[in-house]
DNA sequence: GGTAGACCTGGACGC
DNA sequence: GCGTCCAGGTCTACC
């Protein structure tokens, strides 16, 4: 089967499969032929299916087979609206990037779109499993998680969705430290995955909570093991770009950029791009960094 | 409010 | 092969 949806323009899937590192985060994969991935899905209906995503004239064509009906239709389209953020409007921040050097380059490639996960649940899973460790790190975390927890793809058993709340829910935190070797984070992951599958959390909602972006963050903060980086790496993937994921890599390459290789502290790194005011993050991000 | 130390793992390095 | 050191954010206790 096959479904055609459109994006605003401009839009450019090359450019959001690597608008950062999410692509090579199971169930992830990049498709270097198709100029596109593929993903591993669970339908709320418990079928796994595997999508294939690429560039059509206007938007994007989404492939899959399955018995599948028209509320499973319904549910992939509105998850790869999500997960390519289509409809998202980025002209202001176009029209503002166009008169920086360093940022020139953005509205010709149609930067702004950040690859999300279909569930924002799955995004701060993987949030937490980006902190303190290096990015191989990452990487083997997310895939334990998945080959440990995920429902199979009945084609093959090899391939697994990510797991759904209550899969880890029902695990322990000896399980999820030795198993997927998640170390320190195994209580976060745990307790966020009894929550929302307890119901005591609600994190889709925040997808489309109309409140400012402070109360939105507040929200966030409340999550064990995500603080100031894993909260403004969350809210740029929920659309809101009011401050900097700063890590490592930001304060190095910030000093360099704009205080001339000295010591910075997170203040100051948010502080130098103060004047990109809600679109701050964006700047950030996609700022040219090799163009000195 | 600010700071120090613990948390955990893998990779780099020296022996 | 083994041991040591270091990098990577967040939490907690303490001042």
């Amino acid at each position: 089967m096959e479904l055609t949806l459109p994006a605003r323009q401009p839009f450019s899937l090359p450019t959001v499969i690597h608008s950062h590192g999410w692509i090579r985060l199971a169930p992830f994969e990049e498709i270097q032929d198709l100029v596109g991935f593929s993903y591993i899905d669970q339908l709320e209906s418990g079928k796994v299916i595997e999508l294939h995503i690429q560039e059509a004239p206007g938007g994007v064509l989404v492939s899959y087979s399955g018995s599948l009906n028209q509320t499973d239709h319904s549910e992939i389209a509105r998850k790869i609206f999500w997960m390519l953020g289509l409809d998202q409007d980025f002209s202001t921040f176009y029209n503002l990037a166009q008169k920086e050097p360093r940022l020139a380059q953005v509205p010709g490639r149609a930067q702004g779109r950040v690859l999300r996960s279909p569930t924002l649940f799955e995004d701060v899973v993987k949030t937490i499993c980006t902190v303190n460790t290096a990015w191989s790190g990452t990487i083997r975390m997310v895939n334990n998680l998945v080959n440990l927890f995920g429902a199979s793809l009945p084609a093959d058993e090899s391939r697994r969705a990510f797991p759904l709340p209550a899969s880890i829910a029902a695990s322990d935190e000896a399980t999820l430290r030795s198993q997927a070797k998640l170390g320190f984070r195994a209580p976060y992951v745990l307790e966020l995955s009894r929550k929302v599958a307890a119901g005591d959390l609600d994190l889709e909602a925040l997808k489309a909570a109309d409140i400012p972006t402070s109360q939105l963050r507040q929200r966030l903060l409340e999550i064990k093991g995500v603080g100031d980086y894993a909260v403004a790496n969350l809210l740029m993937l929920l659309g809101h770009y009011d401050y900097i994921p700063v890590d490592t890599w930001a304060v190095k390459m910030v000093s360099n950029e704009f205080y001339n290789g000295e010591p910075v502290n997170r203040t100051q790194v948010e502080a130098a791009f103060e004047s990109w005011g809600e679109w701050k993050g964006l700047a950030y991000w996609f700022w040219d960094w090799n163009n000195a």
